[in-house]
DNA sequence: TGGGCATATCAACATCTGGTAATATATGTG
DNA sequence: CACATATATTACCAGATGTTGATATGCCCA
């Protein structure tokens, strides 16, 4: 059955996903698994251009999935849900199991080094 | 800190995710956390393309979110780990609560009908 | 063994997404 | 008030992704 409230659902569950679907996003929201960082040490972190930090984190904190607070010309970001850390958990967990069937899973290449 | 390893693990759990960012892939996995269904039954409830369907099932398969087993001419799919369901649970959750903001963050649109 | 359905595969196309670069804004500081 | 630093925004480009359609393979039933 494929009713109109089941589809929207699904379509926000996508974009749910979708948020942490690029290694970039990922990367920031692992950083701020440990701590709450500023843009700068995000920066840092991830090896990732300004803009580009400034981009996703402009996404995530749309989202919800983080949130920010302005201290004099920082801005500090951190994991915006409990939650945002128990799927990134939970994804470790279940990674550590069918790592090797995602590695190998070439159908849709997802910019995976060799 | 961006070790070799990290990198390595960030990228496959971007690919992990890809899994559940694509709304025919969703769709599947929903599907199927009810009840193990043959292609031709998954094909009626998602209203996908049989094609469209068994590529996705294929990707699935290979990364071990789904498992298969062929029973006579059909192949009956069913969710190939317990995580994977409470993952998706854990995304209803907290969807719950930022849907409204996911549904509004138009900076990736993510093909979300009006 | 032949017919028919269930499933998988392949190639091509339209679309979207993420990165970069240049630039703008704002907040403290001297 | 001017300057330097921190963060955000915009536009554009390259690449990847998903869908479609036609087609191939394989398993059951008569």
């Amino acid at each position: 059955m494929l009713t109109a409230a089941r589809a929207g659902a699904t379509l926000l569950k996508a974009k749910l996903f979708r948020g942490f679907s690029d290694p970039s996003r990922l990367s920031i929201l692992d950083a701020l698994r440990a701590s709450p960082l500023t843009v700068t040490e995000i920066v840092a972190a991830t090896g990732l251009s300004q803009p580009n930090v400034s981009n996703h984190l402009g996404c995530l904190r749309d989202c919800g999935l983080v949130a920010s607070e302005q201290r004099g010309r920082h801005v500090h970001y951190r994991l915006g849900d409990a939650r945002v850390a128990a799927i990134l958990g939970l994804a470790d967990e279940l990674l550590a199991d069918v790592a090797k069937g995602i590695y190998e899973c070439t159908r849709y290449s997802a910019s995976a080094e060799a």
